[in-house]
DNA sequence: TCTTGTTCCTGTAGTTCCTACAGGATACGT
DNA sequence: ACGTATCCTGTAGGAACTACAGGAACAAGA
């Protein structure tokens, strides 16, 4: 149950000082405690949440999706049976995601292995990297 | 060899036709040649990378990266080694995404497996969904 | 050929999601 | 008590779109 200042929620998130201020204004992060002199005071919920949020940006989701994502945990906005629907639509698109990922990933392994250590004067260039 | 209006390649693309044009102004795409009219005529070429591009985009990486990205396969600017180096560089960063995507692919599905598909009253709410 | 509807053009202004100050208050080590 | 590090609010800027407005171009039917 140890407490973070702003900073130190920064620090251990790796999200910006400004951006953290700025998901509370907008609802996306709720509004902290705060300290006798007005500082704002985090918990282990705070950063779990915020490092959720970050990761999702990161993978590029938008923060509305992430709202989404964050409420099928949240509240029980939702019936059982939509909750079930909705991370199975949420579970297809981080599928697809994936499926994108790894055949970036693999023409990325082929190309520096076709480039192979040396400096090659005619590096064969692979267009493939444009996925179909 | 056909040809595509600017509609055309937005539909084939599945990307705005006022993002396409944005594209264009930052050098993101190139300039396409037009018709007597002055309209854009766009080439296979041109689909490709603009997919390219989008997909890039809807997995989080920022415009300056999917440059980077294009740019090993664009012109000889880098010498082989460089390239080689680089592509480790991306396919990295690319490994790691895939990593956290599994990791939320998991909890979703687990998620909407002891959710079940009928309407028990108190669903399981997993906080695992903040990834640790 | 004329009309009508759709698509396109440029240019500008608005939205989302941050990011960076400015000017001042608070906290903390010495 | 003093210095400086961190925090506060508020506002302005940047990246990456997105949405008009007002007008030109084209295709297709009467």
């Amino acid at each position: 149950m140890k407490s973070l200042s702003i900073g130190g929620l920064s620090d251990k998130t790796g999200v910006n000082i400004e951006t953290i201020r700025y998901y509370e204004r907008e609802d996306i992060l709720p509004k902290p405690s705060r300290s006798d002199g007005g500082r704002r005071i985090y918990g282990n919920e705070d950063v779990r949440r915020l490092n959720f949020i970050h990761k999702c940006r990161q993978l590029g989701f938008s923060l509305k999706e992430v709202i989404s994502l964050m409420s099928l945990v949240d509240t029980g906005d939702y019936t059982c049976k939509q909750v079930h629907d909705l991370t199975l639509v949420h579970a297809s698109e981080v599928s697809e995601k994936i499926e994108n990922l790894k055949r970036m990933e693999r023409v990325l392994l082929e190309m520096a292995d076709k480039c192979g250590k040396g400096s090659i004067p005619e590096c064969p260039i692979i267009d493939s990297l444009f996925l179909e």
